[in-house]
DNA sequence: ATTTAAGTGTTAAGCTGCTATACACATATA
DNA sequence: TATATGTGTATAGCAGCTTAACACTTAAAT
């Protein structure tokens, strides 16, 4: 039995690589929140980030997704154009900007919660069996994960 | 100190979405491997997946990556347009193609490995450093968060 | 104070990578 | 032999991004 479980780097890389591509084709998915809408991927990812950040600008929401300002400004005016965002003008500054959800947008951003905590609750029954310190593993190696990530980012520029 | 970790599923699910958002963007950089020539992302998914499954039909493609026929016939278009991929007809069915990489395609799909080894050479440090059980059970967890997506891929059909 | 520089948001063109659809052809099945 | 299924291709269209040019505002430099 070659069962002396040879796990290395390059597996667990592999096999993270397909859990990822899994997860954003799930994410991809246009769905419908709240309202009648069918919100796409961009759109509900705006809409999550602007419910969560209070006076938000389109060049802050730009820096928090790491997308230019000209595709925050797109995706914003289809929110608009669904009534599920405004603009205000910043009172300190005329050529800013500060997004806000309608009544409809926190319609969505609520539904779209819900929607998370069912995935997430897919995990709960699988978490509450995990030993503490193995979670908190978890966490750690996301971290490192994402620190690499990043570093590899800033090298390409 | 409020340091008793309420780590929930909640907040693992939010970790790992971001470094899944960050991993899906720095793989999306188009790179050149080998030759001189410029890859963009879907590519060299396909070089990847050809170089490590011989005889693969489009259709086989298409099943193992999860896209369309349409949409492998059309990077497959390119890939050959750069020397990188031949079709061979398939001896046993006349409509029928069998894709193969060219030497060109071994060239490139060898220096990817290399990049992927720099790659995953990052983590190798840190994976010397753990002890086999968290590796077990991060490959553990990996499985089981593929299967879970998988579970909630069909479930929208 | 005036010029210059930097910041803010928008728009248009162009790109990747995908789907859906229609198609031509080959093979398997009734 | 007729019909259904399988195999690959071509086209149109869409989402979501980037780049670049733009108009405008605010801050900094002289």
């Amino acid at each position: 039995m070659k069962q002396k479980q040879e796990v290395s780097p390059r597996s667990i890389v592999e096999s993270f690589k397909r859990v990822a591509r899994k997860w954003q084709k799930l994410e991809k998915q246009p769905r419908k929140f709240g309202t009648a809408i069918e919100l796409h991927s961009s759109e509900i990812h705006l809409i999550e980030e602007i419910g969560e950040n209070e006076g938000l600008s389109v060049t802050d929401i730009s820096g928090l997704l790491e997308v230019t300002k000209g595709a925050v400004s797109q995706t914003l005016k289809k929110l608009e154009a669904k009534k599920l965002t405004t603009k205000k003008e910043d009172p300190t500054n005329t050529s800013r900007a500060l997004v806000e959800l309608t009544a409809r947008g926190w319609e969505a951003f609520n539904a779209h919660e819900r929607w998370h905590e069912a995935m997430d609750g897919g995990f709960r029954s699988y978490f509450l069996g995990l030993d503490s310190d193995k979670i908190m593993f978890l966490k750690e190696f996301l971290k490192i994960f994402e620190t690499f990530l990043d570093s590899k980012d800033r090298l390409k520029e």
